[in-house]
DNA sequence: TTGCGTGCAAAGGTTTTGCATGGCA
DNA sequence: TGCCATGCAAAACCTTTGCACGCAA
């Protein structure tokens, strides 16, 4: 059962940021960064307390940073709350996640399970590559 | 090209070490551990200096830890001299690290790079899960 | 009024870097 | 002999935690 929670100013202004932010992932630092810049001034444990409880309550993803050794970036969730059921496909230059909607994540799921013994848990699975978008600027 | 460098103590050492510890994926202090057990003492920086040489030369891989938050884990890569052409499933719970090598990973790819216009980078993509041996003996 | 939320600063853990010394080729 | 390698310690980084005060309900 979730915590509950008060409304204040500083969870206001993060939701907001986050919704107007997409769902491009972005670090800590970065989000105190943009709510700085909208006039937010936030503390940094704030941040990642705030960060943590909507990852708690799903309505943020936690994910590895694309550069390694750089911890971790955050991302909204939005309208994707099944994420447990989808791949997801991370940019390595843009840094952009997708949620893979198809049908072949069953596929591949069952796949990995009967010919491999491997129970994949696709809400932390990330594939990484280069988007769409990446591809054709690709220098 | 590869920058040359010398047959060294610790150097051999890191490498025994790696060999007779399989592909299991290690910490950075779990390996310096180990080589101190075997009566190699080695420091810190040295461990990461030469994990990163070797990881540059493709004999090593590095991994994000099991765990968030905690780092990254290092694996002998051995005869897997071709990870950018499979998937890599790790456990999460005991972080064991499989290479996919199926024919599957060609149909992956393909389905993404036709139907999403991705273009996986299977070297790096790790999918979570659970593998044979931890599915058994699930609490 | 109650107790969660916040900010600051300090703590924690891991990885990196600077520097002088030591060792391989 | 010339460089690279190594160790120690300090620095850097990111994230978490402790504590006292402020604010939502």
């Amino acid at each position: 059962m979730q915590k509950k929670h008060y409304q204040t100013a500083a969870r206001s202004a993060l939701l907001a940021y986050l919704a107007t932010s997409g769902e491009h992932p972005q670090s800590a630092e970065e989000i105190r960064t943009g709510l700085a810049a909208g006039g937010h001034t936030v503390g940094q444990s704030t941040v990642y307390r705030l960060l943590a409880d909507l990852c708690a309550r799903g309505a943020v993803k936690k994910y590895h940073a694309g550069k390694e050794g750089e911890g971790f970036v955050y991302a909204f969730v939005g309208a994707h709350q099944h994420c447990e059921r989808h791949l997801h496909l991370q940019c390595v230059r843009c840094g952009a996640v997708r949620h893979l909607e198809c049908d072949y994540n069953t596929h591949l799921s069952e796949h990995l399970r009967a010919e491999h013994g491997f129970l994949v848990d696709c809400g932390r699975s990330v594939l990484l590559g280069l988007c769409a978008s990446c591809t054709e600027v690709k220098a």
